[in-house]
DNA sequence: TAAAACAAGATAACATTTATCCTAATTATG
DNA sequence: CATAATTAGGATAAATGTTATCTTGTTTTA
């Protein structure tokens, strides 16, 4: 019911792009500002760049920068790239895996939730957390 | 980001009591017509009785039963009955999780929607479902 | 007192999570 | 063109969580 921690990273670093959108930055230098442990975000990264939240750029002065404008990324989609389609139980995205779906009278309430999951999540976008994060910066250099 | 299978078990369970209420069933029965294994459900059943949602009989003639009506259980009652309390990141939950929450912009985002995904899930209650399962019958046996 | 049923703890197989490390492949620069 | 910097991707492994099963104990009815 949780989120893992291989997506909280996720979104970190999601974060961390969309203060200065556009400029390219680092593994080593996102891993280190937001805590996150260098190789494992290396993985992390190949996932959002195959879901196209990120691009990458090889050799030296290369890195990453995101894909899209941060009010194009949303919570859901972070989640999604990460841990694949979001759904409270699996019967809601595969009937096969319960071979009771057909006359389950539980089964339509997952299908709703799963509905009001999605557009819940996907009502938080990246431009917001990063405009609150440089809210905050401004505040506590006065 | 999904519910345990136990949790799914639990459902079952909880939903085949509802449909008779006040009726005391075996665990046997339970798991045969659920299609849970039995041993599986008679720990399921020992953490919804500490969350109050089934009481126990020892003895010949045993059982379980309701402890409160159908229309009083909620989704969210069973969910956090087995899974413990609901939220989406576990520093919405406790801070001390995450060395950051202090000052991360996400966390605020994780406590919204903790409530919002509680609410969600505290909508559907067990007599709902009862009665759909009740008509279900009554159209296949036509 | 015997049989039926729940109670609770130990244990174990399997899957998932959370990483780390190593070897490519690619690219800018002197 | 050689070298250093950087991403790409595969293999591996420790720790944790899930999904059970089994055994022994306790309670209750008849």
């Amino acid at each position: 019911m949780r989120i893992s921690r291989e997506t909280d990273y996720a979104m970190r670093c999601v974060l961390h792009l969309s203060v200065n959108p556009g400029q390219t930055c680092m593994v080593e230098e996102m891993a280190q500002a937001r805590g996150v442990p260098r190789s494992f975000l290396a993985k992390i990264l190949q996932k959002l760049k195959r879901a196209n939240i990120v691009e990458s750029f090889r050799g030296v002065k290369g890195g990453f920068a995101l894909a899209r404008k941060p009010s194009d990324i949303s919570l859901l989609d972070v989640i999604e790239a990460i841990q694949g389609v979001v759904s409270l139980n699996i019967c809601a995205v595969d009937e096969k895996a319960c071979d009771r779906s057909g006359d389950c009278v539980i089964h339509p309430v997952w299908v709703i939730l799963r509905e009001d999951f999605q557009t819940m999540l996907g009502k938080f976008d990246f431009q917001m957390l990063a405009d609150d994060e440089f809210l905050k910066e401004k505040k506590e250099k006065k």
